[in-house]
DNA sequence: ACGTGTGAAAATATTCACAGCT
DNA sequence: AGCTGTGAATATTTTCACACGT
């Protein structure tokens, strides 16, 4: 995934290099390193309604997934909780901080101010989550040098100086899909090792960096699959009212019979 | 209690069907669902330069995915390649449309327009790529009776008329978190069966429905976590005990194991 | 009592490797 | 000779269920 490697929605990343090296260092699941910035954000918000401690099961409801999912996952962070009591929420929020790297503000580059970019530019839930956006770059020359959200657009041709001199590691790619691929080369080459892509492309990147996607399109696709067969299925119609069990019309669009 | 079934990026989503009908369809897993619409993509690519057989070895580079998931992953469509020559583009491209359900342009609705929902609004790829965004919905007075891209906004109050009206099923939730959960649940009540959700809050929705969500914080800290591990990280959490409180300076660059 | 932490079982997903069709 | 389709082998993820600490 990412790297493509999922994400899983999505969709995948990348992954990849091979082999653990025996000395396991308590290697947290791919699966579950996603679901820690879920958590993260549920125990955020109990803590600002001022919740001291919390059990796996009311957490779990808080992050939408079942307690003994849960329980697991955090496991492999360490054995934070109390037998018989729960998490308390600061020392769980601080260990997830800590395991999700986030301890320092991390400083975030964003390559492409077209109308995504520039929401992107100002989402304030980077900032409140751990990221700072140190740059803004964009190839368009009317945009360049004008001021956005606290920052001046610089051009794309001093992206390699900007990515040095501000030590960015995560850049987060908005630009045209053609423009993809060589924007993430440039950052490839500039030091930039791990990738947020919204743009509709696949990229190559080599091993040690790790892109994610988020394709928009591609999000509703999917729901779109699940509608379909929805809409093919009686059954799951709620229940109220008087099902209607007639038969499906066997024009198929929905699948394959193999 | 509401079922929900979250998924997450690259995984996990929801279960159900448990009954396998004697009538077997081939349910398509759900993490060969999340990759479909990357072929698709890969596949009017190759369809627009004028290819016209793709092997399941180049599709699967462009798809950045390896051959042997991808052959896996076509094969519950059913089998529409040719032995010892590939896939015809074209049948395939027109395969995969109708397993996602994209035969008629699928009318969306959007909900929020603030920075990210106009952006959204203004998202070509949702045009090409199957849907067709058929309402704008806020609840700002301010916004309400404007004009953008082409769609008057129309009041949140309004909104269950509309669903019904353009027999919407699948909605995208684009609002502050606080007002998601309101949003969502006029949604379900007016019938929309499918959303998107941008807010970084879990949805509850009966189990009929499918929410997914994209959380941009939460990507980049998936991404941070890694990150973290490759540039070697002092501290181990965990396992070992007691760790020692102190900050490191995390500007060190420890090797890297692996 | 209560709720965590975790082995073991079950379910999913990925990869291998090759038989079989063109 | 080439490439798909797919069983079988692996790997990963989820779920179960209960021993154990508080």
């Amino acid at each position: 995934m990412i790297a493509q490697r999922g994400q899983l929605n999505a969709v995948g990343a990348t992954v990849d290099q091979r082999s653990v090296p025996a000395t396991d260092q308590r290697s947290v699941p791919e699966a579950t390193v996603a679901r820690l910035a879920t958590y993260l954000r549920a125990l955020i918000g109990l803590g600002e309604h001022g919740v001291a401690t919390v059990s796996s099961e009311s957490l779990a409801t808080a992050a939408g997934v079942n307690s003994a999912k849960l329980r697991k996952d955090l496991s492999y962070l360490g054995s934070y909780g109390v037998r018989g009591v729960g998490y308390d929420v600061s020392v769980l929020t601080e260990q997830i901080n800590k395991t999700l790297g986030l301890h320092q503000n991390r400083a975030v580059a964003l390559i492409g101010l077209g109308h995504l970019g520039q929401a992107l530019a100002g989402y304030a839930g980077f900032a409140s989550r751990g990221f700072r956006i140190a740059a803004l770059i964009d190839a368009h020359p009317a945009l360049v040098g004008t001021r956005l959200h606290g920052l001046t657009v610089q051009h794309v041709d001093e992206l390699a100086d900007i990515v040095r001199r501000e030590s960015i590691a995560i850049a987060v790619v908005a630009v045209p899909a053609a423009a993809a691929q060589d924007v993430c080369d440039r950052l490839v080459s500039a030091g930039v090792t791990s990738i947020l892509n919204f743009a509709p492309t696949v990229l190559n990147v080599p091993s040690h960096v790790d892109v994610r996607k988020v394709d928009l399109a591609a999000e509703l696709q999917i729901l779109s699959f699940h509608d379909n067969r929805k809409s093919g299925r009686p059954e799951c119609a709620g229940a109220l009212g008087a099902e209607q069990s007639l038969a499906v019309p066997s024009t198929g669009k929905v699948a394959v019979v193999r």
